[in-house]
DNA sequence: CTACTGACTGATC
DNA sequence: TGATCAGCCAGTA
């Protein structure tokens, strides 16, 4: 079952650094899934709360809060990048991250070479 | 098996 | 910067 990708996606979520953000993309090829971007996004869709994973450190290559904006309960605009800003993680005024600077960039991921 | 939807991505206008 | 289009895979109806 896809289960099993999917607690690969949360151990290399629990992975990321305090104070640095993810991508989907990124997430899913360090879990073996290349092009799965979505699967990823599921996996975190379906992260359990008791798993203490930081979901909220993994964000769209955009560098800005996914999930669609379409159910955030009333009140609580953007938990996720209240969150990450208490960990060190800034937003410009368009609200997305900085992922020139806060993206984290894995050992076994090579993210150099200009794109 | 086909169709639709979904925490996405990259390119183009 | 922001919106739109098409491509990708998986799960569910």
């Amino acid at each position: 079952m896809a289960a099993e990708l999917y607690e690969r996606v949360w151990a290399v979520v629990k992975r990321i650094p305090r104070g640095k953000v993810a991508t989907y993309g990124q997430i899913a090829a360090l879990v073996g899934m290349p092009r799965h971007a979505r699967q990823a996004g599921y996996a975190l869709a379906a992260t359990p709360e008791n798993r203490k994973i930081p979901w909220h450190r993994v964000i769209n290559a955009q560098g800005k809060i996914s999930l669609r904006l379409k159910r955030w309960e009333s009140g609580s605009d953007d938990l996720q990048r209240i969150l990450l800003e208490a960990e060190g993680v800034l937003f410009d005024s368009t609200g997305k991250v900085d992922l020139k600077r806060f993206r984290w960039q894995p050992e076994s991921a090579p993210e150099k070479s200009k794109r």
